[in-house]
RNA sequence: GCCGGGAUGGCCCAACGGUAAGGCGGCAGCCUGCUAAGCUGUUUUCCCGAAAGGGAUGUCUGGGUUCGAUUCCCAGUCUCGGCGCCA
């Protein structure tokens, strides 16, 4: 959410951001907020006078209380105010509301070096890395493989839970454990602490780290409970800290989070069906930082090269993309995906997800940190290390064998058991 | 789940229904020759104002009673004990 004084003072810088999105309903929304700002601000004034005014009499009522004279007359002038006072209120309770909700609709302020594009064809390609696998053998594509092995069962899944859960099944499952272990062990190297959050979160503190539409397409509600089943470490590990004042001392803060996420997919029928690369669960190492203003682009490149430098190590082909505006969602300043190479669909497809949220985040949630006398809000950031199901997928494709039996990448070996090849167990 | 205690500023801790005291810490300033101490101010958020300053707000959350609520009433959250249940 953007700040209402950020706005208030920036309004036309604001604007011509918003002009990028290519959304006109967008900046007549927040032109809308800012006339009710101020309908809101000239309420406050009225209301603020008439509750002096309700003060100072009740003071003189004291007074007169405790000299034992007669207050009535005193008691009868104030009489009337609080219904006053209650109506203005109950009218800018209203604003407040809309104000709010206005604001959590505007999406947040793109940095200049975001491209201008209409949807994620038009995403930038920054730089590739890594060698695409050559096969002299027909390539099996992942669902063939997990099928081959018995590695996954969708239609046992499908019985008791559904579409697009799965059992995750023997070698593959031990796979998915030590990218885990690599994973956290690759990361707690370079300075960052592991964090494992609930896994279920309430409205509250939802409402502060995504947009409003996930409530509807992403995330799954507990029935008879003010409760969401995360759809990522990264919003109950931001949202922890809802409400609190950090210590400058105390910034930068690199966690990463490790948790299972869920996911409605609502808008994703017919997309990606078979196989694991998009379903309701899956488990995720995730990076994050929470920091002073003035780092946040410099560690959003930090967080950019741990994401290509464990993909590197795995030895996965990939390019990065910077995503364009008609793609990068409200709540990111700039965002960048990894794509791995996925050889059967001969198309690179998303694994890692790193975002600059700036103060976006931290508005809603009132995070801030102590900046000599002033308060100013935090930057946060957050970006994939590694999401199983999705690495997994890359790691099948990238490294079967004609056999149809899969190479486990070197640096996974150790947290194998010294095991360097999957396959079927007879 | 049941019974009791509790929640007040960054932290600790007070306040017969009469407008948040005191202490610690932090910050700013003053004073002072001595590892320091002392003194003064400041230390939630919002509004008006160029500023000086003024006003409002703030005692876990949300309602209610009242001219006025930390205090009384209702609902809830968290927490500490005791009982019960339990991987």
């Amino acid at each position: 959410m953007l700040d209402i004084k950020f706005v208030r003072e920036n309004i036309g810088v604001v604007k011509k951001n918003l002009e990028k999105r290519r959304d006109p309903a967008i900046i007549k929304l927040l032109e809308d907020v800012l006339k009710k700002d101020e309908h809101w601000r000239k309420l406050k004034i009225k209301v603020d006078s008439l509750k002096q005014k309700r003060n100072e009499i009740s003071l003189e009522i004291s007074k007169l209380k405790k000299e034992k004279k007669d207050a009535s007359a005193k008691i009868k002038e104030a009489a009337d105010i609080p219904k006053e006072i209650a109506q203005i209120e109950f009218e800018m309770g209203e604003l407040e509301k809309q104000i709010r909700d206005g604001l959590m609709r505007t999406p947040n302020m793109l940095h200049d070096s975001v491209p201008y594009g209409k949807d994620d064809t038009e995403n930038v390609e920054i730089t590739t890395f890594g060698k695409k696998p050559k096969f002299d053998f027909e390539p099996k594509s992942h669902v063939d493989l997990v099928e081959l092995h018995d590695w996954v069962d969708l239609t046992r899944a499908a019985k008791i839970s559904g579409a697009r859960w799965y059992f995750l099944k023997g070698e593959l499952a031990l796979l998915e454990m030590a990218i885990v272990k690599y994973a956290v062990d690759f990361m707690s190297k370079r300075g960052y602490t592991l964090v494992v959050p609930p896994f279920m979160m309430n409205r509250k503190a939802y409402e502060g780290v995504t947009s409003m539409a996930d409530f509807e397409d992403v995330l799954y509600k507990i029935e008879g409970e003010d409760l969401y089943a995360i759809a990522t470490s990264e919003h109950p590990n931001t949202a922890m800290y809802m409400d609190e004042v950090f210590d400058e001392k105390q910034l930068p803060i690199k966690m990463i989070g490790y948790s299972t996420n869920f996911r409605k997919e609502a808008g994703a029928h017919g997309k990606d069906m078979k196989g694991i690369f998009r379903v309701h669960q899956f488990n995720k190492v995730e990076q994050l930082i929470i920091c002073k203003p003035e780092d946040s682009w410099k560690f959003h490149e930090e967080l950019l090269q741990n994401g290509k430098d464990f993909f590197e190590s795995l030895g996965i082909s990939c390019h990065v993309i910077n995503i364009c505006t008609g793609d990068i969602g409200i709540v990111a300043a700039k965002k960048y995906d990894i794509e791995a190479w996925m050889p059967v669909q001969n198309t690179y497809r998303e694994v890692v997800s790193c975002s600059n949220c700036t103060s976006y985040q931290a508005v809603r949630l009132n995070m801030r940190y102590q900046k000599g006398e002033k308060r100013e809000h935090v930057h946060t950031l957050n970006s994939t290390c590694v999401a199983t199901s999705r690495a997994l997928v890359a790691i099948m494709e990238n490294f079967q064998q004609k056999d149809g039996s899969v190479k486990v990448p070197d640096v996974l070996v150790p947290y194998m058991n010294g095991v360097k090849v999957i396959r079927k167990k007879r």
